[in-house]
DNA sequence: AAATAGCTCAACCGCCATGCT
DNA sequence: TAGCATGGCGGTTGAGCTATT
């Protein structure tokens, strides 16, 4: 990889050695060696750990495959609803900020986020004939894709709390509950667990019950075009912004490429969702204060998608106003 | 069945910031 | 302080896949 980038970065490697650089994808020794490399040693110091360990790759090409893909605790599948929001929320705030907004996804890489953002709503900008960055895609994503979002994200959770009620009388340790509600995989698991919510600080016991992930199974996706291989992001039901605009905006719902499909005024959502025309979270979360690892966290390996609920939201929500009063 | 279009995402590129000597 | 190495970031590309015609 790396042609420029050979040049410019890696000075240590010899001119010769530069013309054996590999690049395009891994193979699966490349990538054996890399983690068995890692595993020794550590991470760091790329470009001495490609020479060390062998790989005809640049340290940057390293880095990386280890963060992007090789890493442990990395995520890729299912894009949730939750995680949806919050990257609609985000990036509003903060806008192409990639890594920083992947800081407050545990197990994200700032490249799947930019990939989602671009693939999926780049598209429907596309689709609407405006720009990504106008005031009146902005406002498309405030006032209709994020509050059904959120709606989305109640309705689910209020559905998986009644099928939890009975798991949670069970047992208090550790638990795994499965059930199949409308084609959607419900789980549910304790604080300890592999997944959910693990600081107790966003742990309200009378929550307990909708301590529920809705895991979305590739196959009940929304999106048609996703990969085919078991690594590929898949992004969770209703994730098509066309369903918000031509289902919650009055009058003129059918033409979504008009370049003035709605007006705000238009807009009428429920009081259980978006409270400011400003957002989600109105007042502007203070993220930099928070540990973006602390209330989600989620250990490897586990597939499940989602690892936010509503009561994640409702506390970012309630730190927010706390954060501002 | 073949061709084509569209989509996804891993990988690359180039720039910048930081730390070290 | 200058020069270099390295890491990090955002933008872009293109191979491979799926859907459609």
């Amino acid at each position: 990889m790396d042609g420029k980038g050979a040049r410019s970065s890696n000075t240590l490697l010899s001119s010769e050695d530069e013309m054996d650089l590999r690049r395009g994808p891994w193979t699966v020794d490349e990538d054996l060696t890399l983690i068995n490399y890692v595993a020794t040693h550590g991470e760091g110091r790329w470009n001495t750990l490609a020479l060390s360990a062998g790989l005809k790759r640049t340290g940057k090409s390293c880095r990386l495959r280890w963060l992007n893909y090789l890493r442990p605790d990395v995520r890729r599948g299912n894009i949730t609803l939750e995680e949806q929001l919050l990257i609609l929320e985000l990036h509003s705030r903060w806008g192409n900020r990639w890594s920083k907004i992947a800081q407050y996804l545990p197990g994200r890489t700032d490249n799947e986020i930019k990939n989602y953002w671009r693939t999926r709503v780049q598209k429907h900008a596309k689709q609407l004939k405006c720009d990504v960055n106008s005031k009146q895609f902005k406002d498309t994503m405030r006032y209709i894709w994020m509050p059904r979002l959120v709606e989305r994200i109640q309705a689910t959770a209020a559905a998986s709390a009644t099928t939890t009620v009975t798991a949670t009388t069970a047992t208090n340790n550790a638990y795994t509950y499965g059930s199949n509600l409308n084609n959607n995989k419900f789980e549910v698991h304790d604080h300890k667990g592999k997944m959910g919510l693990t600081d107790p600080s966003v742990m309200n016991n009378d929550l307990v019950g909708s301590h529920v992930t809705q895991s979305y199974t590739p196959e009940n996706s929304s999106t048609g075009a996703s990969s085919s291989d078991s690594f590929g992001t898949q992004v969770s039901a209703i994730s098509d912004l066309t369903e918000y605009y031509t289902v919650t905006v009055s009058g003129n719902n059918n033409n979504t490429n008009s370049a003035d499909y709605y007006q705000p005024s238009q807009i009428s959502y429920s009081d259980s969702c978006i409270t400011s025309p400003s957002g989600l979270f109105p007042q502007g979360l203070d993220f930099q204060s928070m540990d973006p690892n602390t209330p989600w966290n989620m250990q490897s390996g586990d597939s499940s998608d989602s690892f936010w609920n509503v009561e994640s939201m409702l506390f970012l929500e309630q730190q927010l106003m706390n954060d501002n009063m």
